[in-house]
DNA sequence: CTTGACTCCGTACTTAGGTACGGAATATAG
DNA sequence: CTATATTCCGTACCTAAGTACGGAGTCAAG
């Protein structure tokens, strides 16, 4: 099989190049090794998988800290499942707030559109 | 009544003194006139609504640029209110993609919790 | 076998969103 | 009235998350 460039993982990943050295910088993705005989570094599927996670997770209003916090959930056979369980849920009750107070956000804009008549006359189409 | 000076309206609104200048600066929230018989400035209520909110927005992946635009969704008698309508409508398109990706990381991870046993064996706990 | 595009790597620069600092003016408690 | 805390304002500094740059190596087409 051909070699996965860097500038097609970007590519596929919706990121720049520059961007994939700085995660990797960061130590969100691991840099794969260089072929032994030379060239160029091939990167696997799963790194640009984890780039788009990474992301959808900062979409999502998570930092890059918090979006690395959330791949590590996996079972990494050094780590207890306890704790890898009990890191999801935290990252569950954060996930389910911000669906409940988008929600809230989304009445709001929903009540707006509505008070807001589509031509003629200002009311208080407000969000506060 | 008593003057509402910025420390007090920062501590209301959960912020910095300087977070508030901040904005003021940004053009988010506006300054208060100092009062013409000198002292301090006088931050109305409204003011720490409006920083509230923007908390809020951020926390929720809005940038405060973003912020700034669903604030500017009110009745300003020189806008159009088709024009707000739309604003609005495109806002609250963006909030329920978000709401809809958060909902699919919600799912993500409470299949995680699942398959993660409390105690024992490590399995797959995996979110990719 | 040269030319153009791409990789690699280190370093520097940029933008967003604050946070800190310092000196002068003002307010408040004792 | 004085000591202490705040305000005010400008400027400087900081972290996160990239983005750009420059020079050397590599690869692929013609």
């Amino acid at each position: 099989m051909k070699t996965m460039t860097i500038s097609k993982a970007a590519r596929q990943a919706g990121v720049g190049v520059e961007t994939i050295r700085f995660y990797e910088r960061k130590g969100l993705i691991s840099q794969p090794a260089k072929p032994l005989d030379g060239g160029y570094r091939d990167y696997p599927p799963l790194t640009v998988e984890r780039i788009r996670f990474i992301r959808q997770a900062q979409e999502l209003g998570f930092s890059l800290r918090e979006a690395g916090e959330l791949l590590l959930l996996r079972a990494d056979p050094r780590t207890d499942a306890a704790k890898v369980r009990a890191r999801a849920t935290a990252k569950l009750a954060e996930v389910e707030d911000k669906i409940s107070r988008l929600g809230h956000m989304r009445e709001a804009l929903n009540a707006l559109i509505q008070a807001c008549p589509g031509r003629g006359a200002l009311r208080q189409c407000t969000i506060l």
